[in-house]
DNA sequence: CGTTAATGGATACTGCTACTATCCATCACG
DNA sequence: CGTGATGGATAGTAGCAGTATCCATTAACG
């Protein structure tokens, strides 16, 4: 396969798919001469995972270029893999709230992560954006909604442990990585727009004329 | 309050105060001479409603712009000032999949909302959005995934339903609304940050050494 | 009452991101 | 052999989210 065969199964413009090139987010296509390289169905499909996440998941192509490389790093365990997966998609945010805030939000998410018996380091990058979130609600007074912490996390461990059950038959490690990786992402989007769309039956049940 | 303050008081820079002035994200203050302004408390909450949605729920400005005109314009029936925030949070994406995997995940999608009995009406933004999500999941091999939906819908709707709940319980109209959309837009944050922590616990369980 | 610092308003500039555009020296194909 | 595509390099662009600068006031302190 050539780079032009390339655009046209994917809908990528070519000097776009030179610049993921570029940028290492796809790899060098096999070199027969100075200037024909030929690619396969790697490409193809690490292509295709490079558009869902860019305009679907609207990650940005710096972040999808160090989630692919913890994908392609199969040297290292698949729990140190998703961590990595993580730690690209958490941005590390400046801390905003006050600190009386953050403090009370801090106490609330470790008593929630105690009471539900997680495992989960102190560094993990989602603590940060979950504390700042939880301090951020409070200080816009919106504390009924805090109140959900609970039922929300229960309804999250339910399916992300069916989620990961489901993606543990997978038959290769890469495979089950990349599953991981791109249900966690893409689940987000799916749970978003899954979402919007309860919200909008439920308004327009409860308050519609 | 003068701008000086609204700063000290949220930790932004006065000249992105005075940018968000311009950009008709905050209200002009109450002239009381040519050059002095004097800010309320609104302006506060304002303020810092804004930089929860810019800077923890990644928002882009315009985009907040017209959350909050949606928020303000309290003429209309609350149904559509939700359909107006909902409409400003979701990009109109050109279809990247292709027709065949786009048409298979448009009836699954529809046949999804008939069986959870939903109202949804056919131009509602995120269904583009959930189409184009199962569509791109199929084509990159995560069937398996896709048939959570369910239990994801399911999930979903548990929740938003508490939430609505909830939010109902707000005196005012405009702080109803108000409460919906931070719940939508925050709640996503938090329940993402919720579901990388339940994801590392597992694999830490499951894949750790 | 005079001086210093802050303010409102306007305009210009910056850094970053995600591409596009252009060029050019090869190649492949009919 | 000519035409069009290719790989590779370099330069240019549009949009976004602020920053920086300037200016003519005005507030506040000593």
């Amino acid at each position: 396969m050539r780079i032009g065969e390339l655009s046209r199964a994917t809908g990528v413009p070519v000097p776009t798919i030179k610049y993921y090139l570029r940028e290492g987010l796809l790899p060098q296509g096999e070199l027969s001469s100075p200037n024909q390289a030929s690619y396969g169905e790697p490409h193809l499909r690490r292509l295709r995972l490079i558009r869902a996440l860019v305009e679907l998941a609207q990650v940005p192509v710096a972040q999808v270029k160090e989630i692919l490389e913890s994908l392609d790093s199969d040297a290292v365990p698949l729990h140190e893999q998703i961590g990595r997966a993580h730690r690209a998609l958490t941005p590390t945010r400046k801390p905003a709230a006050s600190d009386e805030a953050r403090a009370a939000a801090t106490t609330q998410v470790t008593d929630l992560i105690t009471r539900r018996g997680w495992s989960v380091e102190p560094e993990a990058p989602a603590l940060g954006t979950l504390i700042e979130t939880v301090a951020a609600l409070r200080t816009l007074g919106q504390d009924n909604l805090v109140s959900f912490l609970d039922a929300y996390a229960e309804a999250v461990e339910r399916f992300t442990e069916l989620e990961i059950d489901a993606v543990s038959t997978n038959p290769t490690r890469d495979q089950l990585a990349e599953s991981v990786v791109i249900g966690t992402i893409l689940g987000e989007t799916l749970i978003s727009s899954l979402r919007l769309l309860a919200q909008e039956s439920i308004s327009a049940h409860r308050w519609k004329a």
